[in-house]
DNA sequence: CTGAAAGCGCTAACAC
DNA sequence: GTGTTAGCGCTTTCAG
């Protein structure tokens, strides 16, 4: 008798034992593959079931060369934008069983270290989705050389699976909206001016800004921008050094909802009120959002995570296929901190606060 | 010659044979074991690393019976609280060089799904770190027989690697506050009465309350208990609530920071100002409470994760060892959101609302 | 439709 | 200090 059965799990050897049969066709049988019997297959997966068996991932992805786990990278894991998505490729990855792994780089170096060294990745993982970690050509084909799939959220690199929002259209809407209030001296609260990460996502954010402008007939000035590095203490800093200016903004665009709040806690500060002393609107609408009455620009954020991970779920079964980016969409959400601007006494050049 | 190197990567026998020694003494030397001499190991990780190679983990894991891959399970990954920890967990595993994997178990029935059926985490990972995630004896010990370590981060279970805050303090500090500005009427904003997650957490919060009214000379009343079910929205309606009734509270304490943002919400449309028509408090200290002005108890989260996966690894490490719960600190953060009750004018009763 | 057998790449005794 | 060898538990030709 091969009754191991002292506290060790079940090997297919156990269950072939039970089900006379071998062990390559419990293989098959469990595997759903072809060239079995129903009816060896029905007892097999009965035996299977009755004995807790589960095929050993190491033993299986040794011999398959198939790991069946994905690894999702972020900029950080604690932020609303990213723990958003990650949740989103989670989903995915619970109903199609595969492990989620998920790698936090904060910096670029760590970032380019993961990509250049992808000896790190082969045979361990068969696919990674990268959340706005920016990639280049090489990198990728160095990835997929090695045999391990990607997909992007943001930014777009060879014809890899990828899904991203329109920055530009998203931006314009925040914009538009502001000058069809009727603001002229609109700021914009920026990513980062370096851009260590070097995102395309500000960049497309700040054309979208400059267009609506242009089109709106309002000349740019570059006194009304100021970097905000995505964060809420950068927006903070950001609205402050905008309320300085000589002749500040009566409107501003921060590129995100956290840079947002913290232009807000500014406005706090000096017992301004959005939405009537200035106007603020961001983008993402961020979970507190609604909260704090913040007029933004939606984006779906968790559905972006899980497109982006179906998607690199495609390009594991066909590594060889191309794939159209996929364009989440975005809508303007007008709640309370927009509204036209103060109202000036533009003919007497006396100013309000002088009246009293 | 054995000169494979058409792509594959290289193994172990690629690396023996490069440095002419044998593959066992490769593996000795490349994962700093003893007896090598310091010449060959030198020899050996040079060729090691001019050939990039790695160990292949599913081979590694197939031999050695260890995975070096732990979980994070959270109720859900995207809200403030578990993605925090997450970040605490996974920067620990990234420095110990462990594979960090997340899984969501939304409801009690997952999670007793993953706890129960623990042969599917057998030989897959070394341990699991529990966020909240409720477990039974039972289930702890079904992990350890099948050589699963597990800690947890709110409730214990047996001898395992725990941390948590002191609730009931935790609730004690933010209620004394209130107490101390000279409120009587104090409601509570609690998790979930019927707890479907089973929480400990929520109950401790609750004595906690109970024991600050206690200590404070002031009596229950079940009216001024709400159920906010730790979001924004179940905060919103249980302020709503709590001001309709026919004795409303000057000053409530919601069991988490989203709660209070929740009540938040309730009080602006009702053109009521909280640290002025209403005290509010909450625990947390989210990211956003400050730009709210929200006054609460700040607790450690990523800290915490950071702790719970160093017990982890330590449980791996010694598996039959026992370990003191850990706790980790909590403090007051006074903000705009709590003063003393708006002054009632008692003797003449009339309200000052009538005195225009 | 099923079985035998050869690995997958590594670790861990055990010899030397 | 170093090498030999027997697995770890599965998948996958290749026969039958």
């Amino acid at each position: 008798m091969t009754q191991r059965s002292n506290r060790t799990r079940a090997t297919i050897e156990d269950v072939a034992n039970a089900a006379n049969v071998s062990v390559a066709t419990v293989s098959r049988a469990l595997r759903g593959l072809p060239n079995v019997a129903p009816s060896t297959r029905a007892r097999i997966s009965e035996v299977a079931t009755a004995m807790h068996y589960r095929a050993d991932p190491a033993a299986a992805r040794l011999a398959a060369g198939r790991t069946r786990t994905i690894v999702v990278v972020v900029p950080h894991l604690a932020g609303w934008y990213f723990s958003t998505v990650v949740a989103g490729v989670e989903a995915v990855c619970a109903e199609t069983g595969y492990d989620c792994i998920v790698m936090a780089v904060g910096t670029i170096e760590e970032s380019n270290r993961l990509l250049d060294e992808t000896y790190h990745l082969e045979r361990r993982i068969d696919g990674v989705v990268l959340v706005n970690i920016p990639i280049s050509e090489a990198q990728a084909r160095s990835l997929s050389e090695r045999g391990v799939s990607c997909s992007t959220i943001g930014v777009r690199v060879g014809h890899q699976p990828n899904v991203s929002i329109d920055d530009v259209t998203a931006a314009r809407l925040a914009v538009d909206h502001l000058i069809q209030l009727g603001h002229r001296r609109i700021a914009l609260i920026s990513g980062q001016v370096e851009d260590p990460m070097n995102f395309e996502v500000p960049k497309m954010r700040h054309r979208g800004y400059a267009d609506a402008l242009e089109a709106g007939g309002i000349g740019l000035d570059d006194a009304l921008v100021e970097a905000g590095n995505f964060g809420i203490d950068g927006g903070r800093e950001a609205m402050a050094a905008l309320l300085d200016r000589p002749s500040p903004p009566t409107a501003v665009f921060a590129m995100s909802d956290e840079m947002a709040f913290g232009a807000l806690m500014t406005l706090q500060e000096r017992d301004l009120t959005a939405g009537r002393d200035v106007s603020l609107v961001g983008i993402d609408d961020h979970d507190v959002s609604r909260v704090l009455g913040l007029t933004t620009v939606r984006q779906h954020v968790a559905e972006q995570g899980a497109l982006a991970c179906r998607g690199l779920m495609a390009a594991i079964e066909s590594p060889t296929a191309q794939f159209e980016t996929i364009r989440s969409p975005v809508e303007l959400v007008v709640r309370s901190t927009t509204s036209p601007p103060p109202v000036a006494i533009p003919s007497t050049g006396v100013q309000t606060s002088r009246l009293s």
